[in-house]
DNA sequence: CAGTAAAATGACTGCTCAGTCATTTTGTTG
DNA sequence: CAACAAAATGACTGAGCAGTCATTTTACTG
């Protein structure tokens, strides 16, 4: 019997769902979409592999719904940060600091993340394309940002989709930086370089 | 009867394993480590699955192998082309050009170089360290020439490690975007824009 | 608490593929 | 060109694993 329009069934499916995903992102993280196996992600959720398939359809489902939960809240996180109407500069400050730390809190998410995204789209299967959007979703808000900037002529005159691109490639590498722990720096003082250099590299 | 300090049998393997590398990197490049199978490599090299075996001991030896030779190639490009004692400010737009250069003439390895070098060394199997050393060799050719600068007064006082690491990030991100169709400029223009927002990032 | 339906299980199947090795082909030498 | 050796071949084996489904367990209902 419904309740708030969601069956006992939905809720069981979004429970299971959840927690599957949670294994899911910690089994691929380790072990890279071939290597890691349905019996894997079934164990680190504590239930038999055959439930798996009761949630969804094959393996390539279960790693495409890992890295979807992802983009989604990385996506989000960084459009509830950019939306306040503040100065270019603080919001490019705030898209970076978003970013790493979004990383920082989920570790394991990151080696999906960049094998996928990072790298072109296209290793284990031609990726669907609106993974493909939503990463570039990314670079618009940041691109829309840069514009705002040279309107307001705080920022030169750049290339702003290139230049958006780079910005999150300067990021990814921190990133990348950070949990290989090339890093010794604290959050901030990365935070802090990264600002910097680009701040410096496209100001007026 | 060895001539030259090579015998009959070494030009052989020479031979058979620079086109057996070359199978590799084409079929490993489109398909990814796993999803590669000797078969596919073997074919491609227009030799038999046991051929590959005579001159290597395993599937992930020929990776390696792979991955080694481009390294390499490339690293000694970046040496070369570096090895000139010009201005701090002409080695980085060197460096720069080099390697967006090398990855549009050997497309197909960076998909090879990226998914290992660029997502933090650990998917397939961890890589013997000599990897990442071969990998951070570029970053501290970089890294000598930003010290120089400084020295000179002509770049500020920045973390010289991270400052050469963000340098290597920004080009890997042009060198993507064009493989990706992203970027519609010609290649010098992207190297400007690279270099430019570089210079003027870290110059004093 | 019996009867029923939903959910979970894990043994099983079929396929793919790395690596092996007995056989065949190619090349060398006197 | 015979006798031998080096190189290449590809059929075969064993292991691993995605996905299935008959059976069991759990949860709900009257």
């Amino acid at each position: 019997m419904p309740v708030l329009g969601k069956t006992r069934k939905d809720v069981i499916r979004e429970f299971r769902t959840a927690e599957l995903l949670e294994a899911a992102r910690k089994v691929f993280a380790k072990r890279g979409f071939h290597a890691a196996t349905v019996e894997d992600i079934a164990a680190a959720a504590g239930v038999a592999k055959g439930t798996v398939y009761l949630y969804y359809r094959s393996k390539q489902e279960v790693y495409w719904a890992a890295l979807e939960h992802g983009i989604t809240e990385l996506l989000d996180e960084i459009r509830a940060t950019m939306a306040a109407d503040a100065a270019p500069e603080d919001k490019i400050r705030a898209f970076i600091a978003v970013k790493i730390r979004y990383f920082e809190r989920n570790r394991d998410f990151f080696r999906i993340y960049f094998s996928e995204v990072g790298s072109g789209f296209k290793h284990p299967v031609q990726l669907p394309r609106r993974f493909e959007a939503m990463y570039l979703q990314q670079a618009r808000l940041l691109e829309a940002t840069l514009q705002q900037g040279i309107r307001r002529k705080q920022i030169r005159e750049v290339r702003t989709d290139t230049a958006a691109l780079a910005i999150s490639d300067l990021v990814r590498g921190i990133i990348v930086q950070r949990l290989l722990g090339w890093s010794k720096k604290d959050v901030e003082s990365d935070i802090s370089f990264v600002f910097d250099l680009v701040w410096r590299g496209i100001s007026a």
